[in-house]
DNA sequence: TTGCGTACTATTGTATACAAAGATATACAT
DNA sequence: ATGTATATCTTTGTATACAATAGTACGCAA
């Protein structure tokens, strides 16, 4: 087998007011959705203490957190970096639909006047990008997803979206990707927006709904490419 | 302070085939819903490694998982036990309100009909014990919203609504101790039960949504004797 | 050659020792 | 009496050593 390189990130920052766990945790998750571990990967724990140059305790217990939350999983031998087959992507989107209607609506009976012109902000900050930004574009997009949810007033919804976009997050390229994405998001993010702004919750869920179809059929294009 | 004495189990079973960090983490799931440790209290990993004869190491394996979830919630020193507000628990039943609505819509479209029938002996079973036995009814509502959750073929969804179920067991008594909530909450289930069967999954939705709602009622209730 | 058993080794699981941080108590000054 | 500085002590965070287990390779026999 190949072995392609481990490239993630050399040792870790010590001492910042951040107990190594929680530090080497943030360094797996980043890796992770950079994608310096593949779905299949093995992950030793001695092989990512000595590269973090840290012990094998703080490891185990960002391994640990890794694992309860579903991103690797118990293999033969130490834990493998789970990946997602096309049914646990149709499903994951479907249950993206589900919580972002949910939070559309919500928002559409709670959100503030200030938080509205939040969620406009952040939608002219995508004109002034280049197009071809893709990482810049999904930025953008998390912090007006974040926004719908936060403008919600549900914490369970919050935290369940925010476990959703994790799980987004590992599967790489995301759709602003696909040519001609950046553009339509754009614009299905303004008729949520213009919903929100009417308190018009129907509309609101039912555009939430549509907008992560489309951001699905986005997906499976990608898919088929790899 | 009034020193409750800490009644949770003894020793823990060790080199029963599951690492210890398992069974600390078990013990201390049921020692939590058991209301053996109650909102607010303090948990020190000594306190626990000695109570349950074992080191320091696994304890704090399950103690990370269970900050992960937020049962737990770092403290001036330590852990403590979470404990909900009351708007939480509003937020709580409004997230189990759109996850059991889309679960059953989603029943609805997908569901066997043998898992149709198990549904069915399910609640067949509620009406053979006997009304006072609210565990037993609880036990028994568990299994029904997990057997729907199983049959919308959503794994996140799953998930989703298992979490939520933990938390509601974090709450302490059930709503099936409300007199006359046990009967009406079979009413409620049947109906369910007849919209999926029927394939109707705008009624599903509708009736389990009026379903948890009726629960919130009944919890609301139980809030305000304590 | 293939199947099985056994030794070996890689890797995780657990305990313990030690370091660091932060709370609490105490003494002293005002 | 009250506030502040400092010492002490409790508790968590990290490293390391050791135990247990599961995979792998090797040898031997059929």
């Amino acid at each position: 087998m190949a072995r392609r390189p481990v490239k993630a990130g050399g040792p870790i920052a010590r001492g910042g007011g951040v107990a190594l766990g929680e530090a080497v945790f943030r360094s797996l998750c980043e890796a992770l959705q950079a994608g310096s571990y593949r779905a299949g990967d093995r992950l030793r724990e001695e092989e990512v203490a000595q590269r973090l140059k840290v012990s094998r305790t703080p490891v185990r217990e960002a391994l640990g957190r890794l694992a309860a939350r579903g991103f690797v999983e118990p293999a033969r031998r130490g834990l493998i970096v789970r990946s997602l087959d096309i049914s646990e992507v149709l499903e994951l989107y479907a249950m993206r639909e589900i919580m972002e209607g949910a939070a559309a609506r919500l928002a559409a009976e709670h959100a503030s006047s200030t938080e509205i012109d939040a969620l406009r902000d952040i939608e002219q900050a995508t004109v002034e990008i280049k197009e071809a930004d893709a990482a810049e574009m999904a930025r953008l997009n998390r912090a007006f997803h974040e926004a719908i949810c936060r403008a919600a007033r549900n914490r369970y919804l919050d935290n369940a979206s925010r476990e959703l976009q994790d799980w987004i997050a590992l599967l790489g390229p995301t759709t602003f990707t696909v040519s001609g994405r950046p553009s339509t998001s754009h614009d299905e993010h303004q008729a949520i927006i213009a919903a929100i702004a009417a308190r018009n919750g129907d509309k609101a869920e039912q555009l939430a709904r549509a907008h992560i179809r489309e951001a699905l059929r986005c997906r499976l294009k990608l898919l088929q490419r790899q």
